[in-house]
Formats: C-alpha cells, sequence, structure tokens
DNA sequence: CTGAAAGCGCTTACAG
DNA sequence: CTGAAAGCGCTTACAG
C-alpha cells in the first residue's frame, strides 16, 4: 500500500524507469506504445510523481508564492485580496501549480520570505502586491533573478513585468462625472500614501481638478481603515466650505463615510455624493448603495499568474494591462442641489 | 554564487556532510565546539537547506494544506477566512512552516487535492473547514491515516481532532439576550443548512426558543450572500406579525436586512432589533451599529495549527474548545417599545 | 564523538 | 526508440 513510484510501473510495464519518465511528461524517447501502456499502469496504479524527488532532480517545484501583509485591519474586509488569489489559482490550477501564502508583517520580512523560499528551492516564482515606489523587494528580486511578477502600477515595478489597471483614467472617470452633475467642490479620502497607486491616483485627482477649474480639492490621506476614513470625513464635512462630494480609495472608507454623514444630519445623495474605490457586495447592500469604482480583480489574478508561469518556463513576458476600474453609478452620487451649495 | 550546500558547509568546516547535517538539526551526534564551527560557517554562507532534498531524504516536507471553497459570493466578503489564515500563519512560521492554499470548487476537488497532495509528499498535513454532517472529506482523511485538523464542530469531525466552540451556548446567550428586551416573536436568517455548526445553531435556536416560551420563532435558510440575506428579511418583515428581533448567520447577511428594514421604513433598532453572528469592522460602522456575535477567530487559527503539526510530530492530539462567540451589544438592538409590539 | 556510504524518487544526458 | 547510470542535496543508520 505503499505510494507507487515509477520503478514500480516500470517493473509493471517491463520499461526502464527513464522510459516511464519519459512518458509520463510526454517527452519524446518512447514509442507510442510504450507511452499508451505505462500511462495505463501509471493511471491504474493511481500515481502521483514526488514533487519534491521531481524538484530536486532539476525539473520545476510547481508551486509560487505570494506574501501579503498580515492584516492591521483592513485585510480581512476588502474583498481585493481574496478576489486576487481566486483569479491566480484559477490560473495556476490549470498549470498544476500551487499557491503557498504567507502573511508577513512588514517588507522586510516579505523579502526574507522571498529570499528563503528560493534559497530551499521551495518556489519557482514569485508574486509582488502593494508596492511603494523605489520598493526594495522589487530591486531584490531583480537583483536575485528570479522570476517574479508585480501586482501593481509599472513606475514601481523595476525591471519586473506587472499587471495593472490605468487608474488615472479611472480617477479621471470619476471627478469629470462628478462635476458633470454639477460638483465643484470634491475631496478625496486616499489610501496608504507610500503605495505606488496611492500615487497615481493623487496626481491624476490633482491634475483633472486643475483642468475642471475645480480650485477646492483636497485629498485626506488615510490607510484604508473604516476608523480612518470616518475621521477623514469628520474633518472634511466640518469645514465651513464643506465638500459637496468625496471620493474613497476603498470600499470600506467610503461606508464609514456615508454613516459619519448620515451622523451629521447631512443627506447622501441629497448633500454629499460618495464614490468608492472598489467595488464590493457590501457597496450594493447599503441605502444608498454606493456609487463605485468596478473592476475585475479576478482577472488581475488570472493575468499575473499567467505571467508568472510564462516567466518561470522561460519564455519572454511584457508588463499588461488590464481593464481600468469604470464607474458603476448607484444612489450615493446625484446632482449637487442648487439650493444646498 | 550558486546556492551552497552542506558538502560546502562540510568543506569549509572541515568536517562530514553527515556532521553537519547533525549540527544543523540540532541532533546529538556533534561536539558543541564543532556544532558551533558549523553553525557559524551555515550563517556566514547564509545557508538554507533545499527543501525538496529535506524531504527527499524523509525528514518533514513542512508545508500544510488548506483549501477553501472558490468564492461564489461571499468568500471575499467575510473576514473569517483571512482571519483564520492569520492566525494559523502565526503559528506556522513560528516553526518554519508554509501553508498550501487551493480554492476549490467542492468538496470533490477539494478532496482530490489533498489525495494529490500527499501521494506528490507535498504536505505533511491538512486542515479542513466548513464541514457538513457525514462530509466525505473526514472519512477519506480518516482512511489515508494523515494528519488532518478539522474547523468545525466535533459532531462532524469523525475520528478527527478538531477546534471549535460552543455555538448553542452563544445561540442561547443572543436569544435570552432579546428575550430579556421584552422581545417574543424573534426570526433568525441562518447559514448554509449543510454546514454541520449551522444545524447546531439551529437546533439550539429552536431549544432555546421553546424553554423560553416562544411560540413564533422561525429560522429561514440563506446562503451568507446578501441577495440571500435580504430576500429572508423581506419575507420575514412582509408577514402580518412579523418578528421583532432577527438573528444572522453572518455579518453581510445582517447589513443586507438592516438596509431591507429602512426600505421598509421599519425602525432600527425601534421596531427591529438584529443581531449579526460574526463581527467585522463594517457592523461597527453602520448606523445604527451591529450588535454581534464576536470570536477571536485568529485564536481558532493559532490553535488549528498548532494541533496539526502535534499531529504531524506524531503527537497525541485531543480536540479543543475556543472561547464562544459573545455578544457585543451596540445600536441595532434595544428594549422592544410596547406601542408597536 | 565522527566519517563514509546508502538511499529517498525522480530527471537527464549518454551509450547502445 | 530504449536501457543503464549518474546525480540532484539532503538524512540516517552503521561502523569506527
Amino acid at each position: 500500500m505503499k505510494r507507487p513510484t515509477i520503478a514500480d510501473i516500470a517493473r509493471e510495464a517491463g520499461v526502464s524507469k527513464g522510459a516511464v519518465s519519459y512518458a509520463l511528461n510526454g517527452r519524446p524517447g518512447v514509442s507510442p506504445a510504450t507511452r499508451e501502456r505505462i500511462l495505463e499502469v501509471a493511471g491504474r496504479l493511481n500515481f502521483h510523481a514526488d514533487s519534491n524527488a521531481r524538484a530536486l532532480a532539476g525539473a520545476k517545484a510547481r508551486v509560487v508564492g505570494l506574501t501579503l501583509q498580515r492584516p492591521p485591519s483592513t485585510l480581512g474586509v476588502e474583498p481585493f485580496f481574496m478576489e486576487l488569489i481566486s483569479g491566480l489559482e484559477l490560473e495556476l490550477s490549470r498549470q498544476s501549480y500551487a499557491l503557498l501564502l504567507q502573511m508577513a508583517s512588514g517588507r522586510d520580512e516579505e523579502l526574507a520570505f522571498y529570499r528563503r523560499w528560493f534559497a530551499e528551492g521551495r518556489v519557482d516564482g514569485v508574486l509582488v502586491c502593494d508596492v511603494r515606489t523605489g520598493d526594495p523587494r522589487v530591486a531584490a528580486l531583480e537583483e536575485l533573478g528570479v522570476p517574479a511578477i508585480v501586482i501593481g502600477p509599472p513606475d514601481a515595478s523595476g525591471g519586473l513585468p506587472c499587471v495593472w489597471s490605468d487608474d488615472a483614467q479611472s480617477m479621471v472617470e470619476a471627478v469629470e462625472y462628478l462635476a458633470a452633475l454639477g460638483h465643484r467642490r470634491i475631496a478625496r479620502v486616499g489610501g496608504i500614501a507610500e503605495f505606488a497607486h496611492t500615487a497615481i491616483r493623487t496626481a491624476a485627482f490633482t491634475e483633472v481638478a486643475a483642468r475642471l477649474g475645480l480650485t477646492e480639492t483636497t485629498t485626506i490621506p488615510a490607510d484604508y481603515s473604516g476608523e480612518s476614513g470616518a475621521r477623514a470625513t469628520r474633518r472634511l464635512l466640518s469645514t465651513p466650505d464643506r465638500p459637496t462630494a468625496i471620493i474613497y480609495d476603498n470600499d470600506i472608507m467610503a461606508v464609514a463615510g456615508l454613516t459619519v454623514a448620515h451622523e451629521l444630519g447631512i443627506s447622501v445623495p441629497g448633500q454629499l455624493s460618495i464614490i468608492a474605490w472598489d467595488d464590493s457586495p457590501v457597496c450594493r447592500l447599503l441605502h444608498p448603495p454606493l456609487t463605485a469604482l468596478t473592476r475585475d480583480i479576478g482577472a488581475y489574478g488570472v493575468r499575473a499568474a499567467h505571467l508568472l508561469l510564462a516567466a518561470i518556463a522561460g519564455e519572454p513576458v511584457a508588463s499588461t494591462h488590464g481593464a481600468p476600474a469604470h464607474l458603476s453609478p448607484r444612489g450615493s452620487t446625484a446632482r449637487l442641489q442648487p439650493t444646498t451649495a
């Protein structure tokens, strides 16, 4: 009842171990008849090649690694990572790859895991999330010369291929939409300022606002948590010339913002319009449902996995852009009421 | 610049490869002085033992596996799994174990992954979530005789050790609390009926209601999605003798329920009290904030990982109970107003 | 306490 | 097209 090995199959099929290996891996070197016999025996014995032996003998480990910052608060809330992982695995499974997932408490620890994984021969490649400009992980992975894909904007990806979409374009769409509804005082509650995509959104926000002649725009930095979103919203809504529209860099801060508005007796969307960046089921469940910037995060995952597997296979790999987040207008945004302006 | 091997260390330290292995693994067989010299060299060369070679030679792979149902909708929303994984890894990392995560589309596929992982020597043990009564995965893992821990109630764990808490006790606490507030018509929107813990909650709900003389209790089965929660809530609130309190089996359905109540002009908590089972940041952000049954999910993870590693080490392992979910009263529950009763 | 050797289960040149 | 053999980097009895 021990696990069958290629030696068992070779004996059973009356061939050498080498022939079994060639047959199982779809390589030339065995006649069609022999190959079929070998595959039949392997199937009958329910054979699965030992992954460790395979990797040790020079084949791939068939594992890729992903590290995430351990949730101070928001990781569990935002659907981003679960959707991303779901997409990643869709593609990885297709090629019999597995995903090693590791929570880390900081970038240094993430980097240490990456180094160790490669040193131990555990992974064939890795994915990098939440990149910052000048991210040390990018530089280190480039230097190691290992297969790695960045899930983030090209600006911070150095020489590594990346998968991302044009956040600037989505930001422009959101601001122009609000402006078309008559809003002139538009504020933004941003994500963690060090993340490269946050900087891109901030720049785009400032730029489009200037182009549209909106002078009273503010971005308040926050950290994706509900508390930070609530605090920023209170600050914004307590100013004399308070904004009539706020764009939030994630859904949880937008939910918090909606509640703060209720708390202050400011009606949404009557006196305040709200947009959440990254849609989630919760956005649709609230009253009013939140207008959101929606994107197919799972598709990023599929694409990132695809690129990584190509890189591991030694194929040339180029960064790709996914479809940008698009506006899903719902009840939380409306034409500015002249009386309250 | 190749990765250093124990042969390199042996040469550098002037000892045999065997001695290096013993020294690195903290085994007897080398003198303290030799051991120290070996460790010094290993550290200097930044040595990390090849994981595949180690596993192939009979040591542990130092990997455990976890499969989750691919998110039809709710996986990304509920913080449960991210918190669980976070807890798991806290303990796994302490012992230099890694986590293999795999999304599956059903129990059959989950089971196939488990089988393959063991056949390929990829994992030393696995964790099982979302168990049903008579779950085939439990029976299969028992038959395989591999280290496995169930994260779920003992009723469905068969001979496998499990980590869970007393859901019945928490249900009793919630219902008694509502009864103490004067509620007599209490309803419940349940989770997926096939899950073992759902059955336990349903039984406890029925039992405590009977004990308290509450005759008009209903449980409507749902699937954790916001849509199903909204639908169930509409049904409940459209009956002539509508409930004055509803307990939801997850937070997302509770959010949906709150919105439906608003939509129907039923005030919360004035005319309807709401309790969510499993707390989340969103619960605290709503208006009113949701009363919830709170538990330390990360602690489950730590405990489950601890048990699994013990089982892998060949130690005897017994199921353990974590602290039950406790009531966190917030704004969504209140004394029943006599006028609206 | 230490060294030399076998073996884990594969893959891959290398001869036939 | 096929077989016999070396080797991947460890661990672990087994002699000294």
